[in-house]
DNA sequence: GACGATATATATCATGTTGATATATATTTT
DNA sequence: AAAATATATATCAACATGATATATATCGTC
């Protein structure tokens, strides 16, 4: 699924700038799907060529002018093709699971410090989806909170289990060179 | 952190050809970090010109040629340099995720369907770690294994808790249009 | 023994994405 | 009054994706 697709989904809710575009996927999708100017305003081009949305140039006086983008019915049926043939995967790209990696090339108080800052950045993102939790909304988003409740705090709990005897173990473990 | 850096942190293990990274990529890595070929060799290509790697051709009769590349001094420095400096992030791209998001405009058996299929693969993947869990290796690649069972058990059971409610509240909850 | 699938090995390429930067102005905070 | 943040669009080099091409060997199986 490319940022062109989830550009349809965005639609999907309302119209939107792609400034709004991006700020659903900086807010509401941020926890499963990144994406930035670079991508969302070519993909609207493009789908705009296709005829998928359309736009309507809203001239503002104090603003740069905006282009307001709908949804068209070719673009909606695209989009639920989309989900529909769409395989459910997950990726992850890990920094932190390749520093953990190769924790015996790095430096005691530097692998303390990942493992600090790794568990801040969870409990930070374990605070937003609480937030979220506690706002209602349909039951397929919720779920989406849920799940990243759910992995947000089995994350945490890992790292937290097993920090010291790792901080421990490495430098034991470790081949001096 | 780039496919560049990973193949020198490939190399801090052993020389390798560029198919043999590809491998440890699909294996070693394959639960927290993805490259093909496609970036493999062009990163080994640019890791040479700059020093970082060197490599020896061998001829072999009944297969193409092998390079088999080790890591120079200067590149084994890069890479722990890079190790020290590369903030610990994690980023997720869930197709499963936006699926569920957009739960809504999918028909009642697909979503039955996507859940089903996401269980699945979660389940594969949990074997898979359970494998590795079981042989012997230093604390921070255990570690890389631990967070992968701790993180696909939650992904399992909160998909396996909310399952039925889910797919009974979306179909009554949902607008018909 | 033949056939298909998998493994060894490198390489390329169009298309898509990243992350930063440029441009301009308004509003909010310090 | 200055600095930071918000509104809004757009571009670009560098990097990554995912598929495809090229050749041969080996392994399983019917």
């Amino acid at each position: 699924m490319d940022v062109k697709t989830l550009c349809l989904g965005a639609l999907s809710l309302g119209d939107a700038t792609g400034y709004d575009i991006k700020k659903l996927f900086d807010e509401a999708f941020s926890h499963f799907f990144a994406a930035g100017y670079g991508s969302i305003y070519p993909a609207l081009e493009k789908l705009a060529e296709e005829g998928k949305v359309s736009y309507d140039r809203k001239q503002q006086e104090k603003r740069p002018d905006k282009k307001v983008f709908s949804l068209t019915p070719v673009g909606r049926e695209e989009f639920i093709h989309a989900l529909e043939t769409t395989p459910p995967r997950e990726k992850v790209r890990s920094e932190f699971l390749v520093l953990m990696f190769f924790a015996h090339l790095l430096p005691p108080q530097r692998l303390a410090e990942v493992l600090q800052e790794f568990l801040d950045e969870n409990n930070k993102n374990l605070k937003v989806l609480e937030d979220l939790e506690r706002g209602g909304c349909p039951p397929g988003i919720k779920f989406t909170i849920h799940y990243g409740l759910a992995t947000t705090r089995a994350a945490i709990e890992c790292i937290e289990q097993s920090r010291d005897a790792l901080l421990h173990e490495v430098y034991s473990t470790q081949v001096i060179q």
